[in-house]
DNA sequence: CGTATTCATAACTACTCGGTTATGTAAAAT
DNA sequence: ATTTTACATAACCGAGTAGTTATGAATACG
């Protein structure tokens, strides 16, 4: 997925919420996820709907409840694009270094 | 900076886009910025506001014109957020597969 | 000086989006 | 078979936001 989609996904308090609780707790049945997320169940259907899509949550049906577990390999877009932008700053930076030094001798 | 504000600014995708030219191409005039932005001169403005705030960039003025540059150590809060949530989440993985170990002998 | 340039701010608009309630669907329970 | 439970979907609404044009403020220029 890409790294624009993922910041987007994970923009929303309520979703990212959502996503650190799977993160941490493993597997969550949408009732358990609901209650102490603030809002309806509606709404975190919704937002688990939309961390589906952005690849970060997995769904297994069990039943005739839904489990979702987190799937945090879905960040890695993410680290590469800071990663990438911190690499191209310190490349401007260690030129620029050279530079000085070099008229420094 | 908070991650929850770091998410929220780098959603947009205009706003990205200027944040990852300075990242590129170090420090630019509001001018520079907006040949090429896509929008109007007040919008890469506002956008430029938010990215201030969010502590992922710096202006210094010069005379009548104002030059941008990228702070990417803004982004470790979000470096250090998914590292958090990856590493939950396979604290919980050793976890399991100690215990499947464990069982199968 | 007066004019032009560069950027920021104000005021407004259109749209997105996160929330709600209502309802549908499928599986368990009685 | 009927009812309850668990979740998803639909329809709608209010708030936030990204864009616009118009204007202001400050600095360079002729």
């Amino acid at each position: 997925m890409t790294s624009q989609v993922l910041f987007k996904t994970l923009a929303d308090p309520t979703r990212r919420a959502l996503f650190e609780r799977l993160c941490r707790e493993g597997d969550l049945t949408v009732a358990v996820l609901t209650e102490g997320a603030g809002v309806s169940q509606p709404a975190v259907s919704k937002h688990l709907g939309i961390l589906k899509r952005a690849g970060l949550v997995h769904d297994r049906h069990e039943g005739r409840q839904t489990h979702y577990g987190a799937q945090p390999e879905a960040l890695s877009p993410l680290i590469d694009w800071t990663r990438e932008m911190t690499e191209f700053w310190q490349l401007r930076f260690d030129a620029l270094e050279d530079l000085l030094k070099r008229m420094d001798q």
